[in-house]
DNA sequence: AAATTTTAGCCAAACGATTTAGCCAACTCT
DNA sequence: AGAGTTGGCTAAATCGTTTGGCTAAAATTT
């Protein structure tokens, strides 16, 4: 009991194989134009996998000045129905990560304050060689704290166009999705929508307009029912029932900029006797899964998220390794998802 | 631009501050006080403080053999309805980690296969200092590989009494959920589980017979409707679909193992053309966001994700620091939240 | 005053890998 | 045969900390 087993070194490997320690090395990394005899090889090989043998992480990182980790700069909402996207997320950068032997690491954080003093530690302490970030702003202060001192990359749109970023084609989408409402003959959609700080709050917001004009129809501000805050079912109800209360007439459809902005949109709706698709047609974003199950199942807008990560982890990865970045800028596209909530399946065919 | 300011080391604050590398050390780790005086203390702290300086992670990792990280080893499922529950322990991980300044990596697998792979590899690379395990199993591979050569906490029981594990109270929360149906007049309650080499399977079984059982009820296997695998709305649909097949009468209640197989037990009633709740009562685990905003809402029994991993996650840190760990095992009590799916709010009051 | 203890701080050796420079045969070429 | 090449390997430096041991000087005791 408590056999002490220490972990194997390279030391022992190279003695086993009866070679130095540089010769191991040569031969487990390859890098190195320093040749090794093919029977050499073999047995340094076979001692390695022998002993089982892995080089130490911390000893490794030391040396190359690499942790061969990843940071997620994610938000801890406490809406926990924001998460599938951050899990997607996960999944999609440990994909990218894993291929390659790296780790993730989540840093987590309750505001924007916290994530400054997170970017900075790990900025300061090298306990990750690269992050991701989420949801870029407008005069995004994290941007000037990273830049030319750690690799990064956004997952959305930023304006600086050295930042390498990907997203989904929000423009596009939402675009999309106000033409379907149009098509059903819907003339006053309101747009639910976080702070204009953001970016994808602003793409989402053109393709809306862009949507509306070519149909000839006038954009009217008094149809945008802005949060507080962030996302979240709160934030949607809230956004909606004020907008509800600002305005005569109620509109016939909404456009909101999340599932849990819509589910919120949802709840206003039916505590001001409005029937959802009948009396107001609700469209999402995001294809969460609960959009399926709730009543009326959600029509929305579906993002590829872990897609999304797994392109920006990789992105990431090269960033790091110096390899070329293929395109800067990477739109990943959507998909409309048409279920109950938007009217368009009027006649209930279960 | 490329300003290539490399980070600060404690050679340069020894240098600032006019003392040897090893004061430095000395005064930043504090452990012995008189060690160093208190001007020269002052003059270290200062220098330090100006010059911003942090210890860098990889090299305090190699020397104190410590990484100062703990990996959360998490199933990425394809259903990312199971997310929110990931979602809380993340947010349950980093924030006692956070603490004290350690850092979270996620382990995340397809398979147990791939699961055995990575602890494998985190314990060869010594890339965690230690690691926190969900859902058990019975003859779990997982305790054998880590035991004695890695510090490890479950979430969820094991039998091995050994361990730390933290859980919830499962017993007592089927047991009461379970009562609960009883009461409403129900005779005939199915349970939807996932396969009981689950410990929390075996668990919620307990308590559900107990509760049976306590009611002079026959404990009818007939009723017991398990998963193929793990959780998932499919997955609970398939599981009381062939329940339903199989009876000649369908139960008038589920008891499911978790909300997403009690979403499932929703779709295979409706399909069945039964009427939740007049015709089925449904009780879902977890109190997952989206119980309350599916239709019905679902009633569930609310178990405390965050607290729980929080918990956990203090005590891994005791363990890895040699710290006593109070209790080796720590039950979390659980809160049955009604909602429509169980018949009990049988009048519309919306 | 000498001997002892305490205080304050430095030296140098790790930790475990990677990498650079260099050594020694053996081989090639004129 | 001597000079230059090359292949195959090793010794040693290095990354940035922490820490046990050591040494002077100062304080205390005898």
């Amino acid at each position: 009991m408590g056999r002490k087993r220490t972990v194997v070194t390279i030391r022992e490997v190279a003695k086993a194989a009866g070679v130095s320690v540089a010769t191991v090395s040569s031969v487990l990394n390859g890098q190195n134009h320093t040749r090794v005899a093919a029977e050499t090889r073999r047995r340094v090989l076979e001692a390695a996998r022998r002993l089982g043998y892995r080089p130490k992480r911390s000893a490794q990182a030391l040396r190359t000045g690499l942790t061969y980790t990843l940071g997620l700069s994610v938000p801890l909402c406490p809406d926990s129905l924001l998460s599938p996207f951050f899990y997607e997320a996960v999944k999609g950068a440990l994909k990218a990560a894993k291929q390659r032997g790296w780790l993730v690491t989540i840093l987590g954080f309750r505001d924007r304050q916290e994530e400054l003093a997170l970017l900075r530690s790990a900025l300061e302490q090298r306990s990750v060689d690269g992050v991701l970030l989420f949801d870029p702003q407008d005069d995004d202060p994290r941007l000037p704290l990273l830049k030319g001192r750690m690799p990064f990359v956004v997952v959305g749109r930023c304006s600086d166009p050295e930042v390498i970023t990907v997203d989904n084609d929000n423009v596009q989408a939402a675009k999309l999705a106000t033409q379907h409402l149009l098509q059903l003959g819907h003339r006053r959609i309101a747009f639910v929508h976080v702070p204009f700080r953001f970016a994808t709050a602003q793409d989402r917001l053109m393709g809306y307009r862009m949507a509306l004009e070519e149909a000839g129809l006038p954009f009217d501000a008094n149809l945008l029912a802005g949060t507080e805050g962030y996302y979240g079912v709160e934030a949607g109800y809230r956004a909606f029932l004020g907008l509800l209360n600002r305005l005569r007439k109620p509109p016939t459809a909404v456009l909101a900029m999340d599932d849990t902005l819509a589910l919120g949109v949802l709840q206003a709706a039916q505590q001001h006797g409005l029937r959802v698709p009948d009396d107001l047609a609700v469209v999402g974003f995001n294809d969460s899964p609960f959009a399926a199950h709730c009543e009326p199942p959600l029509t929305t807008v579906r993002i590829f998220a872990e897609t999304l990560v797994e392109y920006a982890t990789d992105a990431l990865l090269r960033l790091i390794r110096g390899e070329p970045v293929a395109p800067k800028r990477m739109l990943v596209p959507t998909q409309l998802i048409v279920r109950a909530s938007c009217g368009a399946m009027s006649r209930k065919n279960n």
